[in-house]
DNA sequence: GCACACTTGGAAACCGCTTTCCGGGGAGGT
DNA sequence: ACCTCCCCGGAAAGCGGTTTCCAAGTGTGC
């Protein structure tokens, strides 16, 4: 490879001015130095050696992302968001899959720190084991005491800033539109018991119900994607005559499972997601839904880690009920 | 950041023996002088600089994979497919999207190679424009020429070893699955023409048909995503009674739009796609398509890349013919 | 008891770049 | 004409590791 300092050799100038030349600096060099430098680089087809620079830097310019599973579109649209925002602060991005695995998220965080990566971003539910909980928060508290940052999309349990969807309050409100649609026998596709955001929207859900005087879901938990809502749509009751599916990856599993079983949706039951997935919008029926705006939701949580605030800062983000076709109004 | 000095201080060794307890060697420590040093290092919450090491051993443990966009499920398999081969050897993975345009491409070479990675794949279609074909090919070259490995998922116009999957022939077994079920009047939404792999896959649809000695398709050109397929749906003629979409989002594009006109697929007109999209299986109608097995094909490119052979190798991979509900027999 | 091969620990060179610190020269002020 | 100040080029000291090279200690075979 060529170095720096063939550079310089060639350009016949020392190791200094090449590098104010060709990798920015606050000091000015003159145009005829500047000229022969930039000639023998291209010459030589010099490239940065970005591992020495961020040595002597004492700072890189790459972020990590960790997700839980890059071909689940939600994941996917959160990555992309917050990548765009990388993009346009020039930094590169690293990317993490745990593959629904939290040991993995405390390695990669380990590994992303031995990186010195500028910032990363854990995106995803928690998990309600507060001994993985501990853990994690552990490996980044030694990785922001060397001066990383760090921020979370979900659930504020980690001490770093946080975008945090409104979980609860969304499933909430759907409860309610459903409700005023006229449903009263509910089942909830819950997803595992343990993913504290599948909690969150199936606890959300059932406490409007209650509220409204309605009696309590079947609850039915499971895996938190399409196979998952595939399978627990199975064992909701006959009486039922609205499903809520906590994300929507599963409502399509469960919609898949009612047109294999010959069930109609929306005529014999209704159904409804969660995250309002884009890759979705075509889905017949089309699915009534809780909309979160992934996107942005990612480039947020990038700009609150880069954020020179010192403060922890956790930002709740709304969903919107979206009702279409998947649910229908009962008498 | 807690320094290797520091550890070797704290367990009163040197640097030297410091550095081979904790980072690997093939040279061995004494058992008391190695507990002494992990003991040390646990107390201070050690972790090495990656980029030092980087530096020092002049090779770094990271790889880099391109694709045009994330969100597309067709890279994101694709990608996951990479990164669990990854995964299973110690490497991290740097992700780029260009979100399409070639340039960002050949800048992100540029950018892996300046970060000294292991590999870099180039994961998506080529274009047509030989002239980022010819700018991306020197900037790989130079990264090559550094040491620095290869590989891509798409046409072989690199010079790099390559997993290529049959989009002439696929398309060419589909257009024929779909002449023998009696259909005759074909429209093809061929994406953009610069696009090779759009390019190949209406060629190779194209060429059957006129070997069968049936009227040449309708070509619809038009951008490679569902909006893509859904416009160009609009423009399909009357007589048409089989619409081939060179990929699979655009088929959806193109099945939303006939289903907001009250056309019927596949009793009005039948749809076919290209690689069957995990994601798409529940969709209804289910769609007619040629299966492409992505998410090995994004490990083999890592194999190749990683491989050792320094001969350039090519692998031809083959699609199947999946006829599902939204084709139908003609009389 | 001695020469010899192995181990094992440490000193120091080196990886490629940034940046501080110096010094020389030209411009501007008096 | 002299003194400052500023501008710009270069030497060299790191950044945090790895690895070569030495030296000292430990066994082994005769």
């Amino acid at each position: 490879m060529v170095t720096l300092e063939d550079v310089a050799r060639q350009a016949g100038v020392s190791l200094a001015t090449a590098s104010r030349v060709l990798n920015g600096s606050t000091r000015q060099v003159g145009a005829a130095l500047r000229a022969r430098v930039e000639q023998a680089a291209d010459e030589l087809g010099y490239r940065a050696n970005i591992a020495a620079q961020t040595l002597a830097r004492g700072a890189s310019n790459v972020i990590g992302i960790v997700v839980h599973d890059l071909t689940d579109p939600y994941f996917a649209a959160l990555a992309d968001g917050a990548m765009r925002a990388a993009a346009t602060e020039g930094l590169l991005v690293m990317v993490g899959t745990t593959h629904r695995d939290p040991e993995q998220e405390i390695a990669y965080v380990a590994t992303l720190n031995a990186q010195r990566v500028r910032a990363v971003l854990l995106v995803g539910s928690r998990v309600a084991d507060p001994g993985v909980t501990g853990r994690l928060r552990d490996e980044l508290a030694k990785y922001r005491s060397g001066g990383g940052r760090a921020a979370c999309v979900g659930q504020d349990l980690l001490g770093v800033d946080t975008v945090a969807p409104a979980n609860r309050e969304g499933a909430a409100e759907l409860a309610r539109a459903l409700a005023e649609l006229g449903h009263t026998r509910f089942a909830v596709l819950a997803g595992p018991p343990h993913l504290v955001t599948a909690a969150d929207r199936c606890a959300g859900f059932a406490g409007a119900l209650k509220e409204l005087g309605l009696p309590a879901p079947h609850v039915i938990h499971g895996p938190f994607d399409r196979d998952g809502g595939y399978a627990a749509a199975q064992q909701v009751g006959e009486d039922t005559t609205c499903v809520f599916a906590v994300n929507d990856v599963m409502a399509v599993g469960a919609l898949a499972a009612y047109r294999e079983r010959g069930i109609r949706v929306p005529e014999d039951v209704s159904v409804a997601g969660f995250d309002d997935i884009v890759t979705l919008r075509d889905h017949v029926p089309a699915l009534t839904t809780v909309r979160l705006p992934l996107k942005d939701m990612g480039a947020r949580a990038l700009e609150l880690a880069l954020g020179e605030d010192d403060a922890v800062v956790v930002e709740k983000v709304a969903g919107e009920v979206v009702l279409r076709e998947s649910v229908r109004r009962l008498v």
